[in-house]
Order: C-alpha cells, then structure tokens, then sequence
DNA sequence: CACGGTCTAAGACAACTGTCGTATTTCGGA
DNA sequence: TCCGAAATACGACAGTTGTCTTAGACCGTG
C-alpha cells in the first residue's frame, strides 16, 4: 500500500480528530458543541480548517460543511507512539505496556481480551519467524 | 503524597529528558553529542535553560554545569499517555495496548514479563475491590 | 425585495518551539 | 598579570498553536 503521509498534529489537534473519528461526519457547530468547554466557535472553526490544510480532514461541499477524518486513529497516533517507546520506554514497548496495565484501569473482561491478544501475537511470531 | 506539578512539555524537549534519564547528569556539551543530529550548541543550550525554567531539570553550579532531570518518565509521560488513551481508545486503555503489542517488537521474555505483570495487577485488583 | 440569523472567511495576537548568531564571563596556563 | 579558549548569557526570528474579533456571504421568511 501506498505509505500515506503521516503528518504530525498537536495535543489540541489530536483531540480534534478524535471527535471526528467518534461522531462520524460533523458539522462545525457539532463539534463545537461536542467539545465539553467553552471556547469561541470561529476557534474551533479555524482548527478545523488548518487540520483540512493536513489533509487529515475532508470537509464535504453541503451548506452545513460535514467535516470528517481523512486517516484512522492508528496511523495518527502512530507517531506518538513512536515518541513515548523511545523516551519512556528506550526503545522497548514493554516499559510502556507496564505503565499502562498499573494504571490499573482494566476492567476484568479487558484483561481476558490483552491476554488473548498476548497468545495471538505470539503464535503469530511464532508462526512468522521463518520469514523475512 | 503531594502531587507534584506535571508541566507539559513538547515532543522535542521529551526527547531531551530521555537523555538526561538514560545519562545520568549530563554536561551541555555531552547532551550536544548525545543528539544525533546536527544541531548548534546554542540551540541545545537553549532548549536546556527552558526546561530548567520549567523546573523538571536541574543545574549544578560546578563549572561545566551538569543538567539532571527532576522528574521521572513515568510522571512526565503521564500527560501524553492520557492523551493517547483518549483519543486512540476513546477512554480505555485496551485498544492502546493491542496497538503496543500488534507492533510485534515484544521479544519472548518480554512477553513472559508482560503476562506476569497482568497477572499481578489482577491479583492487585481483586484484593482491592473492597476499598473505594 | 429587504431583514435577521446562520455560515464561513480573514485577519490579528500572544505564547511556545526550534534554531541560530553574537556578546560576555570565566579559567587555566604562558 | 594577561590571553585565548571554553562556557554562558542574550536575544533574534520564523513557524505552529490556541484564541478571538470583525467582516462578508448565504439563505428562508415576511
């Protein structure tokens, strides 16, 4: 596939797109309204434009512009991720694994499901290893 | 326990806390070299003086000044963990594990330490539930 | 058609970052 | 004591973000 441009957002930014990517197509005035504070609409509005300058937002011709997500939460965040493995973690994911499972925000059903996403990926590179 | 102040820092200046946390105290000119990159001295010198103006590094007086974090990664990555947390897994911590763990970087032992590290928050949790 | 409200476009601004270049200060020798 | 190199301090500049205010464009209705 073609290694689409991975541009690289703010906190703020982010944020934003979450809200896309949870509430489908919005309006200008529905993500203002989604977004929980009280901040000025043509603020909202401008970062809506910029991040559709990224091209990781399409706004759509309609009266009311519905504006959406042009690229998926993991490809975004991708980046992020990259930063906090080496800063946090060294270079290793398992440092950030452990921060996260301390926070000890797992619900008991989740835990099953990490478990069994431990067993796949391991049967997974177990079943890859001779491969390139 | 008096909950220390998380500032909040940018990508760029988390990475230069990560040398000061792998290094030990380091000098300006060693934080220099420790960059990769090609960057002035001036640059990285600046970049210190703002994080010791934030207060998560701290100057010794000697002579070739010695910069040292005041803060550790787990404290200081808090802020962009839960950013992540928020937008990628719209609250839950799952989803960001399954992206950790579908990178395929957990080597054999690591996934040993992992599935114990879940096992022991689990026993954690249980013995908790009677407390609020 | 004119009016008031809704949309959207254009700037404007301060704070923060990344990056430098140019002083100044400070020391260990000669 | 005086000097040059090393260490610091200053502060300049452009680009990004978060936030607004103001102005202009677009309807539906009376």
């Amino acid at each position: 596939m073609p290694r689409s441009k991975r541009p690289k957002l703010s906190p703020g930014e982010l944020r934003l797109m979450a809200l896309l990517w949870d509430g489908g197509p919005l309006t200008l005035a529905e993500v203002h309204e989604a977004q929980g504070r009280d901040v000025a609409l043509t603020t909202v509005q401008n970062q809506l434009n910029r991040l559709v300058e990224k091209k990781v937002v399409a706004r759509s011709g309609q009266r009311p512009a519905r504006y959406s997500a042009t690229v998926d939460r993991q490809q975004m965040s991708r980046g992020f991720l990259d930063l906090l493995i080496e800063t946090v973690g060294q270079g290793r994911v398992l440092p950030l694994m452990a921060q996260l499972v301390s926070r000890g925000q797992l619900m008991p059903d989740e835990v099953a499901q990490l478990r069994q996403l431990i067993d796949r990926a391991e049967a997974e590179a177990k079943s890859t290893r001779n491969k390139t």
